[in-house]
Order: structure tokens, then sequence, then C-alpha cells
DNA sequence: CCACGGATTGGCT
DNA sequence: GCCAATCCGTGGA
């Protein structure tokens, strides 16, 4: 029998480190919203960082406000936010307190729960291939598919509503590092991370 | 295939 | 009052 893969969920230690390191070590590990007994996961395979004391497309650029107060706080814990009119966007916490560093996630590759997932963006089953990756390809689109909403604001990933499970490292090779994408301020910084041909990905 | 613009809420000046 | 860490539909090549 082959033997069974323990997914051990991560810990505060894997947060508080630098932005960048968390960032680039995001990819590859499984997010999981858990929702009574309905659980819903996907890998990461796209992440933006976002840095307030450098960084002017960062929502923390201009100090700590209410919407922003969670990235303040010690890494770990889930910022959620809701832009455009439309779209809620997730993002880890990273770093230390006092810092306003996190992590967009930008993309997943679904595991488990596809089915609700395609049911809470589309409405109604798959007309082709094409749309099985439009499910996940995009910040908004990934909360859209996990039902994920103001309401989970502020929690602590080393919880049980929503928490992420470790994963091998991916490897250098398999990595891209560019510049960020849909923002209009310090756009030239390559804080972009995502998996090599990954088909998920939300742009290549 | 690509480019463009509308939707629509809420945070901040 | 301005405009956003997006998405989707439309229209043209």
């Amino acid at each position: 029998m082959a033997p069974k893969i323990i997914q051990k969920k991560l810990e505060r230690n894997f947060y508080t480190r630098e932005l960048l390191t968390v960032a680039r070590n995001l990819l590859g590990k499984i997010l999981v919203k858990k929702d009574k007994d309905i659980i819903i996961s996907g890998k990461i395979v796209e992440v933006e960082a976002y840095d307030g004391s450098i960084d002017e497309a960062a929502h923390t650029f201009i100090g700590k406000t209410k919407r922003n107060e969670i990235t303040f706080g010690i890494g770990g814990f889930f910022y959620v936010y809701f832009t455009y009119g439309a779209h809620f966007c997730c993002n880890v916490v990273t770093g230390k307190i006092g810092q306003g560093t996190a992590v967009l996630i930008r993309a997943i590759e679904p595991i488990k729960g596809e089915d609700i997932m395609i049911k809470n963006r589309f409405k109604r089953d798959l007309v082709n291939e094409k749309e099985k990756y439009n499910l996940t390809n995009g910040p908004g689109k990934i909360c859209q598919a996990m039902s994920i909403n103001k309401n989970h604001y502020g929690l602590d990933l080393t919880g049980n509503k929503v928490y992420l499970l470790d994963a091998p490292e991916i490897k250098e090779d398999d990595i891209i590092i560019t510049k960020r994408i849909g923002i209009k301020k310090s756009v030239d910084l390559p804080w972009r991370f995502y998996i090599k041909d990954n088909p998920y990905v939300s742009k290549r």
C-alpha cells in the first residue's frame, strides 16, 4: 500500500518570515476552506507580494486604516478586500507586527470541491474545456469559486475555517518571476511569482 | 485573436 | 468625487 501523504497545516512560523520568501514559498501550498463538512481546496499557482513601506501599489502605502489593519498584525492572517464594486480578493498576511505586508493569491488549481466551485462561478455545468481553467485563474474568480467574502476578513490561518496545507517546495526552475499585473503604481517591482506552464495562471 | 469599456461598491481625500 | 491588487461582454481584424 502506498504511504499516505500527511498534509500538515502551515504554522505561524511559516508566515512570519520575510515577504518575498513567503510569497515564493506559497507556490504549491494548498489553500483550504472548510465550512461545516464542506471542504473546498486548491493548489496555489500564482501570487503577488505587496509591501506598503516601499510599494505605492500596496493598500498599506498610506498607513494603517480600518480596511488594511489586519495586515499590520503578525503574519498568518487572512486579508480579504472588496474592489471594483464587484470582487473580493484574498491575501496572506506576512511578517512581524507593524509591517503591513501581504501576498495576494492570484490563481489556484482546484483539488477538492471542484463541482461546488463550478456552481459558484457559473451557476451551471461546464460547457467546454476552456471554462475549466477559467474557474480559478484570477483573484476575484478564486473568491467567487470558494465563496470567500468579507466574513472571512481577519481569519487566523492557523485556525480551522481557512488554512493552508504544507506541500513540497516548487523547484527553482519551475518558478517564473515577473512584474505584477493589474496595477498602475510601482509597476516595475518583480514581485509576481507563478508556477511555470500551469494552465491556471492568470496570464502568460 | 486582441482592445476597449462598463459594471458597481466602498474607501479615502 | 475619484477611482480601484477585476471580470466579462462586445466589436472589430
